[in-house]
DNA sequence: TTGCAAATGAGAACTATTATCATTTGCTTC
DNA sequence: GAAGCAAATGATAATAGTTCTCATTTGCAA
């Protein structure tokens, strides 16, 4: 495990507390890149980790504006984090698995900037979901 | 007011109610293009139209199966909707006063499809939305 | 008209998220 | 290391958006 995680929060100007870390820990190290609060709080509890489920959205949402975290909203309602690791992408998410998948066009970025700009709007952020069935690859509810 | 609502819900496959009739006149002739369950129940009431809320909700969601109307996941939690023209485009959101643009990108539509593709995906769907600041414009929120 | 399935409306229930507030915890200072 | 204290936490209440339930009403076909 990442011995500077308390250096990552410090620098985020965020104590070290054990929440913190624990929460933390899950993205740097686990094997799901997107986590939802409830799939965070759930993960916690299953290793037997007493977080409240209060501090996990407290905390990711902190994390978000910190910028150690990045927040979508897919559709479905519910937030889904990531992992802030500088490269800006887009998602296709399959909707029979949930499986998600990134990636990145300089084209649509830049046909995207283009467009805004002729039309007068400073671009803040954007969002990308494409919505989709995984049809080559291993797709657990699907067959 | 188009005296053909009622063959439009006919050929929906939905019975000819006073709420559906209510609510699709809204949309067809109102001056906002994109609204909330909420936005539809808040105009119905100030019409002196007294139609319920799950109502509201309901007829949103049957239209949008029938192909009536279109839903739309905007950043914010909740579902906005306008009329199903056929033509499919993509939005761009004023963060400052709300306001919603339309755009449509032939190169950007194209390079979507080529890359779920590449990857194995068969695409039902897709949102793209930019969230932006009027620069140019009139923004009622902004000065 | 009558009959009846379909639609509606009031309100309960649900889901995701935020707010409240008493208790606990991570530093700082002695 | 102990004390002090602001910041963080966790249980739970509250909120927002939406769906569900079910008794009542309505559209429409016979
Ligand atoms: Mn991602
Ligand atoms: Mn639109
Ligand atoms: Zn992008
Ligand atoms: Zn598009």
């Amino acid at each position: 495990m990442d011995k500077n995680q308390p250096e990552h929060l410090k620098n985020a100007g965020l104590k070290s507390t054990v929440p913190r870390l624990k929460i933390l820990g899950l993205f740097e190290l686990g094997q799901e890149r997107h986590m939802s609060a409830e799939d965070v709080y759930k993960k916690l509890l299953s290793s037997g980790d007493d977080v409240g489920l209060a501090t996990v959205y407290r905390v990711l949402t902190q994390f978000e504006q910190a910028g150690l975290l990045v927040r979508h909203y897919f559709e479905g309602g519910k937030s889904v984090f990531e992992l802030n690791q500088g490269k800006h992408h887009d998602h296709i998410v399959c909707l029979q698995c949930g499986h998600v998948e990134e990636f990145y066009d300089a084209a649509i970025e830049s046909r995207q900037k283009k467009i805004a700009s002729e039309r007068g709007f400073a671009v803040h952020d954007h969002s990308l979901h494409i919505y989709a069935d995984c049809v080559k690859k291993q797709c657990p509810y699907k067959q």
